[in-house]
DNA sequence: TTCTCGCCGTAC
DNA sequence: GACGTACGGCGAGAAT
């Protein structure tokens, strides 16, 4: 075997490091983010190639000679940023202390030293090159004996590695590159001329001095534009020419000038101290650890170890069948498939890359099933962050994870309900660290990097840091749960809510596509119409969508009255000054008949069908159970806690949702679930009375409102009362009253009276309530789950209202949300222990929707009542109103 | 081109 | 400004 040398192409990582990779800063602010990139990959590319020789080559600042013949040369670079130029000290000092010679010459590019260099040593000294670098243009120097190595992507150019990547040999990559132009140095090709055209003619002619020769052969534009390129093409040759025969004095006299120097350990030390590299500090003392690199430590103890040998993996195996518990996070691509496993066992990390499973090793299947005995065993004890997320991930892999007895994230939700899915957030506020982000490993938006894509060393300290943090949350939490057995009881259901969640989740509902289709065209030929008239009225044609314009119309080109501004102060055109409107203008009317049936058909009837699942042929939505700061559940992509159901056109798309055949679907909701929550915990005698006696609660109110016998009760009287009811559980005011039933201020309050003086139980709960979050800074849900609200301190009067309001509700609402999820535990419970097929498929916060095969229907429309009614007891009776039918609506 | 915000409307 | 909790579509202007 012949001698060796690696070329690193300093300049060209240092600015991928910088951009490429997320913002990073030491404790004292100063940016590492470069230095971290280029270390690593310097790092990577010792412990890949052991190469006799070595050089890391930087551009020396300042001009050179292209700069000389040809003005606006690179002239698209910006200036090095100020963050990136204060971090290249660093890098020299640290790549000193690894012992590497560094060459950097006036007056030549990196490139040219490379040239230079890789020609003397290949030629004079019969070497193999490797140049490690990101640049294409450095394909030309390639030969027999000089490769490049692309350490972003993986990718080795050698002789055939150029000529498929390039369609030309490494000879004509000049030629190549002088008729498409390089944007990136700002060299101009000839126009229009690609990669397609350039091959063509290369292929064809041979050369461009050929093609030169040739030119008048060459017909169309292509010909034209080379034509005209002819004086250009000697500069933008000698532009794009590396230079091989540089003067690399005082760098390189003799071959030893680039052999790699001792390692000063001590400088590392000081240097990756002062810079928080605290993985690669560990690695300096633990040098000689198992399994060489890819097993380390970090600072805070923890060993790494990388599973991508069987030796490794027996490692973990073993100490999977030691341990008792476990951290583990899992990470998945966008459509759930499992691409990583990380463990936490007894301080060490071990980080499985299932999606870069080195062939000859261990199939991803093969690696799985070696992990199922720990994964399925109840009595191995599991600790996540998400366990819904983390069940999704392994029912794909078909693995029934078992033993789950903590999820950071649903605990910290549980202490305090602002804590909604950032685990990065957590452990600033709680251990008192930065941590690196999700979305700095990752990118976000376009930019969203797949996991491939990541250094495996960013990787493996990303997930480390993961399973770390979320273990010392784990026990941080703990410590607090203890402390209040009713949260500990909060924290337990949630854990059993997320486990019935992921089984509602990953079932789904089924709908009717073809029912929606028809809709979405019935819909759209009414909106069409619609539309026509709305211009044909107003005299011009515009977006009705658009609240700007359609603001601009009505009250500016049709003349119509300003009822109210919007609080940016734009003319409000929402639902209640348009239905005031729509008295004396029709045009208000069609507007409201427009707003109703494109919002039917953008968010439901053209939604709906497009998120079908392909695989399943069904509805899955996700429910997010940490989104709520009541303890309500939410339901998003797409929402199902939003189907329509007040209006008749919005109770078609029900009839969307359905069950399969020989299933019915079954809807059971609690009937009036938050006023009786309100009686119960006001124990307000009169709205105790009114629920305890099975009457109608706004009939009923209406008669103690209008002190009238409830059989004298109009529809009105029950809809004035029944606004009143539902206003006092939102804390609702005078003013908001008035403007609900669009009545004056003085009517609405005088209502307000007289429902406080027939429920005072109720009044003297709402100031109790008042009372209690002023000076706790939280209320509590019956069932002691505890809700926070931000501090009160330097609000505003409105403001500090809206927190009362929203302190006054919470309970109440909160209240119903355990309810309902202590039956979905019931329920489902029940489901698993009577063995049967039915199914929950969806909750609508009062409302359990269940998928029922026909021989079960029985049982289940009698035991679904009693389960749902039972989970408390409430000094007012729980009542639940239970239909079934072949769809969502019927069922209703 | 993508991102963010405001407005509006659906549910309970 | 005036009724609590959500999600999401659309438009418009900002950022890139």
């Amino acid at each position: 075997m012949s001698e060796s040398l690696l070329l690193v192409d300093g300049s060209s990582y240092l600015y991928r490091a910088f951009y490429a990779l997320p913002e990073l800063k030491n404790s004292k602010g100063d940016h590492t983010g470069a230095i971290y990139g280029i270390v690593s990959m310097l790092r990577k590319l010792l412990s890949k190639y052991e190469t006799n020789y070595f050089a890391c080559i930087f551009d020396a600042p300042g001009k050179n000679f292209r700069h000389d013949i040809c003005s606006t040369y690179k002239s698209n670079r910006p200036l090095m940023p100020q963050d990136l130029i204060s971090q290249i000290d660093k890098i020299y000092q640290i790549i000193e202390s690894l012992g590497l010679p560094i060459i950097s010459i006036q007056g030549v590019e990196a490139d040219d030293v490379i040239g230079t260099i890789s020609d003397l040593f290949s030629k004079k000294y019969d070497c193999q090159v490797i140049i490690a670098t990101g640049d294409k243009d450095l394909a030309q120097l390639v030969n027999k004996k000089v490769k490049l190595i692309n350490t972003m992507n993986e990718e080795i150019l050698d002789e055939s590695g150029v000529l498929k990547k390039f369609g030309v040999e490494p000879s004509l990559i000049v030629d190549y590159l002088m008729l498409v132009g390089d944007s990136i140095d700002n060299i101009p090709g000839v126009a229009k001329i690609g990669p397609k055209t350039a091959l063509k003619l290369l292929l064809e002619f041979g050369s461009v001095e050929n093609i030169i020769a040739s030119v008048d052969k060459i017909t169309g534009v292509v010909g034209k534009n080379i034509r005209d390129f002819i004086p250009n093409f000697i500069t933008t040759r000698k532009l794009l020419t590396i230079k091989c025969d540089c003067n690399l004095y005082p760098y390189f006299e003799k071959i030893d000038d680039l052999k790699r120097k001792p390692v000063d350990n001590k400088s590392l030390k000081d240097l990756y101290e002062s810079l928080d590299f605290f993985s690669w500090l560990s690695d300096l003392e633990y040098k000689d650890n198992i399994s060489g690199s890819s097993l380390k430590n970090t600072g805070v103890e923890l060993k790494k170890c990388i599973v991508d040998s069987e030796n490794n993996l027996s490692l973990l195996i073993e100490e999977l069948h030691k341990s008792k518990i476990v951290t583990i996070d899992l990470y998945g691509s966008n459509n759930s498939l499992l691409q990583t496993i990380c463990f936490l066992v007894n301080s060490v990390v071990y980080y499985i890359p299932l999606y870069n499973l080195e062939s000859g090793y261990i199939t991803k299947e093969n690696l799985i099933s070696r992990l199922k005995f720990f994964l399925e065993d109840p009595n191995k004890y599991k600790v996540t962050y998400d366990l819904k997320k983390t069940l999704h991930l392994l029912s794909k892999e078909k693995i029934n994870l078992e033993g789950v007895i903590d999820d950071v994230m649903l605990a910290a939700y549980v202490l305090d309900s602002r804590n909604n899915d950032n685990l990065y957030k957590l452990i600033d506020s709680f251990l008192n660290y930065k941590s690196i982000t999700y979305d700095e490993v990752f990118g976000k938006g376009v930019k969203l990097k797949l996991i491939e894509e990541i250094p495996i060393e960013i990787a493996v300290d990303f997930f480390s840091q993961r399973v770390s943090s979320i273990s010392q949350l784990c026990s941080l939490f703990n410590k607090k749960l203890s402390q209040d057995s009713k949260l500990k009881e909060i924290y337990d259901i949630e854990k059993k809510i997320a486990i019935i969640l992921q089984i509602m989740e990953s079932h789904g509902v089924k709908i009717d596509h073809l029912n929606l289709q028809n809709q979405s065209n019935f819909l759209e030929k009414k909106i069409l119409s619609l539309e026509n008239e709305i211009y044909s009225l107003s005299g011009c044609k515009f977006n009705i969508n658009s609240p700007k314009q359609l603001g601009e119309v009505l009250f500016q080109f049709v003349g119509l009255p300003i009822i109210s501004k919007t609080s940016a102060g734009s003319p409000s055109t929402d639902e209640g000054v348009l239905n005031k409107l729509s008295k004396d203008f029709r045009i208000a009317r069609l507007v409201l008949d427009y707003r109703a049936l494109t919002k039917l058909k953008s968010t439901y009837t053209d939604k709906l069908p497009r998120m079908i699942n392909r695989e399943t042929g069904r509805l899955h939505t996700t429910y997010s159970q940490v989104s709520v700061i009541t303890g309500r559940l939410s339901s998003s992509n797409p929402n199902l806690q939003n189907i329509p159901v007040r209006t008749e056109e919005g109770k078609l798309i029900r009839k969307a949702f359905i069950a399969e055949n020989n299933n019915v679907l079954i809807s059971a909701d609690y009937s009036q679930i938050e006023l009786r929550v309100m009686a119960h915990v006001s124990k307000d005698y009169n709205l105790q009375l009114a629920f305890q006696e099975g009457k109608d609660v706004h009939v009923f109110t209406a008669s103690e409102i209008f002190g009238i016998s409830v059989d004298d009760i109009s529809e009105e009287q029950r809809r004035i009362a029944k606004t009143i009811n539902f206003g006092l559980i939102y804390g609702m005011s005078a003013f908001g009253l008035a403007s609900n039933l669009n009545i004056d201020r003085v009517s609405a309050q005088n209502y307000i009276n007289r429902y406080f003086d027939r429920y005072p139980g109720v009044l003297n709960y709402i100031n109790l309530i008042k009372e209690k979050y002023n000076d706790l800074g939280y209320v509590e849900t019956v069932f002691g789950r505890r809700l926070y609200f931000s501090s009160l301190s330097n609000k505003s009067f409105n403001n500090r209202q809206a927190t009362d309001r929203a302190a006054i509700n919470a309970p109440i609402q909160g209240t119903a949300a355990d309810l309902i999820k202590k039956a979905m535990i019931s329920v489902q419970d029940w489901i698993v222990h009577e063995n049967l097929t039915s199914k929950l498929v969806m909750q609508v916060h009062d409302e359990l929707i269940l998928e029922v095969v026909n021989s079960e229907l029985l049982i289940i429309k009698e035991m679904l009542p009693n389960l749902m009614c039972s989970v408390a007891e409430f000094n007012v009776p729980l009542i639940v109103d239970l239909g079934f039918g072949y769809n969502w609506s019927e069922a209703h």
